[in-house]
DNA sequence: ATGAAAGCGCTAACAT
DNA sequence: ATGTTAGCGCTTTCAT
């Protein structure tokens, strides 16, 4: 392509003045006359100068940008949480760089460094499932880097954080199962080593346990690629079918999970709730047209998206190096809907 | 952020060659001698040096990246192009920056023009429906950037194109509503002004022709905004469940539509098919497990997405600009579900 | 085969 | 108040 933009030398060539002039004008600096800066901004606007953000990154090595890891945005719930993020960043001037590491560690390392090279001002993560060693974050953050992560954290390095309330979340679908009937619940959930499965588990535990239900491993499913692969979902639903326990009802730890749960079991035509309950962690805005409609545990993703980035920019744009970072809890909201009242 | 990267001039300094070498030897000159190069090259190994495609981008007026326009990634089509074009972009090195204009013309424009003074290589584009001046792609492609466009397109840009066979998939749906024994089919449409609206029309009134059925425009309803308010789509249904006519079945034209109208129905507990039959232009990959099932016209978006990135590709790699430009057409096809079959 | 220097667009010290 | 210059990281003439 030969896109030639006008540059800020056309317009000191066009009227006479040196290239740091035009520059000082055109971010209204004080020390510049107001009919010298009058002339450029009107001759600016006139001919449609926009400045190079490619040459301001090179200059300032900050580029305005924040990157994005996810491991996809063909998920509701990350793809709220994305428009979440635009809506912030939007407003304050930055743009986002958006990547998706398909739940692939290989790719989430390949997209980080993409990013950095990008020269981003800063790094919006969520784990992929498959994602044990943080080395390729660490080795950013050491360097200045600011980032924060949302929904899947990394425990090991110190920055803001936002999540929801997993394990109230978790707590609550399981006692909504057990005040509904339902005494062998099964639970489907994303690789045992991601922040969410872990609290999510604890707080189906914990409402077991707080109904004198014993907790069985037997009926406790990981997907190691977090659903990524109908199989391993089919394949834990299967088993919990089998489980000699005979589970009345499962829960389902993720998006994908839940809705992957709830095809297979239509196409082998297992009636839900009659034969099998099912409540998920879902922010599908089509949870309530499925047959039957799917009771879900909803996360305010819009909103964890504007934290995040809030909580971001806030580094970004902070003049000293911060010492306090928090973890941001949102609330999770049940939506009891069909697929887990029993008819 | 102070992330300072290792670059050119330091491997020049510790290994005491210009930089100038460096650079060569880094990229394979043959008028480098071979132990220098080998030596740059292990050094530059060992130190884990990455150039910095800011400045490369600064320097070659080109950045290995494509920037796409589209109106949501959180639509199931949408979001398959993208993995398409993820796909054939990544092998053949390039980024994708992505943008969503949130079907809003003025977000179309800025994403546009922030795309191309990141100086992206090529654009790929989906109109947004409320896009009818052109000019802020005619000024690019004038200049010289390469624009793929796809789904949506703009007639008056000579460049390539890719589509499905809007048409057919329109023509099909419609047909096997008649078949079906429905009587009176209304339409939900987009703005009148994109290609797909146009194309979709076309192949429903040919449908309804040559079945002896009278056009009445009455039960076309257009929504303006593409179904992104939930508000219009109500409105057209409401309008068409309130027509003399007694309408018994709709054709929706996109994903957005589709189930925002099954939604609204399910709320209003009117039944589907029964009372009013529902086919719909959806990729969603729920559209399985809906209540009732919904028959769809699915459309092959991921190779939509790869078919569009390689034409792009091809483009921007040509030596000389080309002359002649083809748009590619793909196949849709109908899923017959409950949303459409008589008791 | 290698080095020196200019330049991509911009800003910021450092003149004047 | 404005101009001159250097430099961000890299490639590429143009020397040598």
């Amino acid at each position: 392509m030969k896109y030639e933009a006008i540059t800020i030398k056309d317009i000191a060539k066009a009227l006479g003045l040196a290239t740091s002039t035009v520059s000082r004008a055109l971010k209204g600096s004080h020390e510049i006359s107001a009919e010298t800066r009058k002339l450029v901004m009107d001759y600016a606007g006139k001919i449609n100068y926009k400045p190079n953000p490619i040459a301001l990154s090179l200059k300032e090595k900050r580029s305005r940008a924040i990157g994005v890891v996810v491991c996809e945005f063909a998920n509701t719930f990350f793809s709220q949480v994305i428009n979440g993020i635009e809506s912030i960043a939007y407003d304050r001037g930055y743009h986002v760089i958006i990547s998706q590491s398909h739940e692939s560690y290989e790719r989430e390392v390949l997209n980080t460094q993409q990013l950095a090279s990008r020269q981003v001002d800063g790094l919006l993560v969520s784990l992929s499932t498959e994602t044990t060693d943080m080395s390729h974050f660490h080795f950013l953050h050491d360097k200045g880097l600011p980032i924060v992560f949302f929904d899947r954290v990394c425990e090991t390095i110190e920055t803001h954080k936002v999540i929801v309330d997993n394990f109230k979340g978790a707590y609550d679908a399981t006692c909504h199962l057990i005040n509904s009937g339902f005494k062998k619940i099964a639970h489907i959930t994303s690789s045992p080593n991601i922040s969410i499965t872990i609290e999510r588990l604890a707080g189906y535990r914990k409402a077991l346990e707080e109904n004198k239900i014993l907790y069985d491993e037997g009926i406790v499913m990981f997907c190691a690629h977090g659903g990524m692969e109908q199989a391993e979902i089919e394949s834990a639903v299967m088993k919990i079918l089998d489980h000699p326990s005979a589970p009345d009802s499962i829960l389902a730890a993720s998006d994908r999970i839940s809705l992957g749960a709830m095809s297979f079991l239509k196409e082998k035509n297992i009636s839900i709730p009659a034969k099998i309950a099912l409540v998920g962690f879902t922010n599908s805005q089509q949870a309530g047209i499925f047959s039957p409609s799917l009771t879900s545990v909803s996360q305010p993703a819009f909103e964890m998206g504007q934290v995040a980035t809030e909580k971001l920019i806030e580094i970004i744009e902070s003049k000293t190096p911060l010492s306090k970072f928090d973890t941001s809890v949102l609330k999770t909201k049940l939506v009891v809907r069909e697929s887990s009242v029993m008819a």
